[in-house]
RNA sequence: CGGGGUGUGGCGCAGCACGGUAGCGCGCCUGCUUUGGGAGCAGGAGGCCCCCGGUUCGAGUCCGGGCACCCCGACCA
């Protein structure tokens, strides 16, 4: 491709609107443009990296034995209401009209119509198992859409789904994606940690999330020494103890205009630890009372996982008052008539600290079952930096990620609700079980950029580059120049490399710092000064200096600076 | 959905408090010069100032109402 005939154009400044690397690059680089909210067309550039992208994950799912398919975007509202994932899916279901007044929405995954494809295909066990995977634009009409291509609202996606006989075979198709996802992150140059993920509310057992280390990651992961790893959602840790003693006498203490946890631990001069905190939520219009330890945060994502609730969010104070809580203190002490549930912190330690339920006062001395009941222990503690890790390693260490690959047991749920079944051996019926796996195509490409680049502009790795060799002319208009580099050109494209060749009639300066910007993975310069020295200038992207080669050794030498590179 | 911010040539911004018919840098076009890290000089093109309404002799600027986009949070299989 020649630079002076190609679509885009870099711009030289930073574009307002962009705050992390990969946004502000891709757009600087003329990648992508902006449409919409979290809506992009592809340019030339990034749809080349996207294609690689996608070719490496054809080749990585065909090795694991998948079958490509091709899933329409457009489901009737029924496919969803049949496992009642329209109301799951809530206001993120991009909703539609046909011009009969039928309700259709764009597809944010495929779960329900690849299970009433294989329920349509498959009757035996004789005709499992499969591993079928579709990679297709899905549209989730996301609350916030952020940071370009991380959070899409229209987003490319490669979703897998395996339909097994039983949970021993779902086992094997599951380690053995995992194993696909490891060649193909690996092979597009990104690092990642596996975690143990939250399978959410309609997930199975298991569930690991690939995590690209970034601070511009919206996920949490926490890391023990010995190789622990979760996402914060699901994170178990050992906390720090609160202080024992035996129990005393359960008193009241004035504590004006006290509402806090640390204001209250400054001002009885006790430990956050010794303090509980409850903390009232609305689950699908149901009240919960949660009681845990004062220094320690709900997690949401397990108590919602516990009600199996819907939505869940934090009472208003209305509903509170109505229940009989008083804000700032409210208490477990007393309470009854609604949902408690106590996190296990409560059990160790004497003598807490608690709300009282009236303004302004709370009581000392409270223990846990003596002077209250919760009707559930359960684990609603958010793990922190810095607790002991639960295979008691050392204390976890916190990172920010993005997620670019999650699997999933998803065991019977849609084969179940959509009656996917197959006759085994002995001529009974069963559901099949499922597993599903997706990989965010386009996500990929802006989590390696944001791991890939310096102050100049993008470094990428050579698998996923848009073009492999950047090849500059400096002075195009000088007649030699332009001949020796025409004739790389010819011939660099005849090996097979894609060649980007910057052919234009421009000063070195913008030359030099458009490659730079672009990061192709190995620069070729020719110019009058090499040329009097009878040289071609190579350099890769990540290298600091330039070597000299001779013009008939220059395509060996690319070969072997992007063999280097090859993952 | 809560909080904050921004909409002015292709891009980045100023102008708005104090109303008088739009400006700077980059980019773009033409010519000459220059030529290894974002060149110089000269000339030039390009703007429903987000939209609708109001106030006013007159609105980019004041008032009201929308819309869009960005950031933080909530949310998010």
């Amino acid at each position: 491709m020649r630079a002076s005939r190609f679509l885009t154009k870099t711009l030289r400044q930073d574009p307002g609107e962009a705050e992390s690397a990969s946004h502000r690059l891709m757009l600087r680089a003329g990648m992508m443009t902006q449409v919409a909210a979290g809506v992009y067309a592809y340019l030339p550039l990034a749809l080349r990296s996207i294609h690689k992208i996608e070719q490496i994950v054809r080749e990585e799912m065909d090795a694991a034995g998948g079958q490509e398919v091709r899933m329409p975007a457009l489901h009737p509202i029924e496919v969803w209401a049949e496992t009642g994932r329209d109301a799951a899916m809530g206001d993120t279901l991009f909703h539609l009209h046909d011009r009969r007044g039928r309700e259709l929405v764009l597809a944010p995954t495929h779960e329900e119509v690849i299970t009433a494809v294989v329920r349509a295909n498959v009757e035996s066990y004789r005709d499992l198992p499969l591993l079928l995977y579709q990679i297709q634009t899905k549209f989730r009409d996301e609350p916030r859409p952020r940071a370009g291509l991380l959070r899409g609202r229209e987003f490319d996606m490669k979703d897998a789904y395996s339909f097994d006989t039983g949970a021993e075979a779902l086992d094997t198709a599951y380690q053995r994606v995992r194993e696909a996802y490891r060649n193909i992150f690996r092979r597009c140059g990104l690092p990642t940690i596996e975690v143990e993920a939250d399978s959410g509310a309609i997930g199975g057992k298991e569930s690991h999330e690939f995590i690209v280390q970034a601070e511009t990651g919206e996920d949490t992961v926490l890391l023990s020494p010995g190789g622990y790893a979760a996402n914060v959602e699901r994170a178990t840790s050992i906390p720090p103890r609160a202080p024992e003693g035996e129990p005393l006498a359960m008193e009241a203490v004035d504590t004006p205009g006290v509402t806090t946890i640390a204001a209250l631990s400054a001002f009885l001069g006790v430990p956050e630890a010794q303090t509980l905190k409850a903390v009232f939520y609305a689950a699908d219009g149901e009240m919960v009372l949660v009681t845990i330890r004062g220094d320690i945060e709900v997690n949401e994502v397990k108590l919602r996982n516990h009600l199996h609730a819907r939505e869940l969010r934090l009472a208003t104070a209305e509903e509170s008052a109505a229940a009989g809580l008083t804000p700032g203190y409210a208490s477990p002490v007393g309470l009854s008539g609604i949902q408690r549930i106590g996190d296990p912190t409560i059990q160790q330690g004497a003598n807490f600290v608690a709300g009282a339920n009236r303004p302004d006062q709370h009581l000392r001395n409270v223990n846990y079952p003596r002077d209250f009941e919760v009707d559930a222990i359960v684990d609603v503690a958010t793990a922190q930096a810095g607790d002991e890790a639960p295979d008691g390693t050392g204390p976890l260490e916190a990172v920010r990620g993005i997620e670019v690959g999650h699997i999933f047991k998803l065991g019977t749920f849609y084969t179940r609700t959509l009656g996917a079944e197959y006759t085994d051996e002995e001529g009974k019926l069963n559901a099949i079980v499922m597993g599903c796996y997706g990989i965010g195509i386009t996500r990929v490409l802006a989590a390696a950029i944001e791991q890939n680049h310096d102050e100049r502009g993008v470094i990428f790795p050579a698998p996923i580059a848009p073009f492999q060799v950047h090849l500059i002319a400096l002075n195009a208009d000088n007649p030699e120049v332009s001949a020796q580099a025409e004739a790389l050109y010819e011939e660099l494209g005849a090996s097979g490399h894609e060649v980007f060749f910057d052919d234009r009639v421009e000063s070195a300066g913008v030359k030099f710092n458009d490659a730079d910007l672009l990061g192709f993975p190995v620069r070729v310069v020719v110019s009058p000064r090499n040329l009097k020295s009878g040289v071609v200038e190579i350099k890769r992207r990540r290298d600091a200096d330039p070597t000299q080669v001779a013009p008939d050794a220059v395509e060996r030498t690319v070969a072997g600076l992007l063999a280097k590179d090859d993952l």
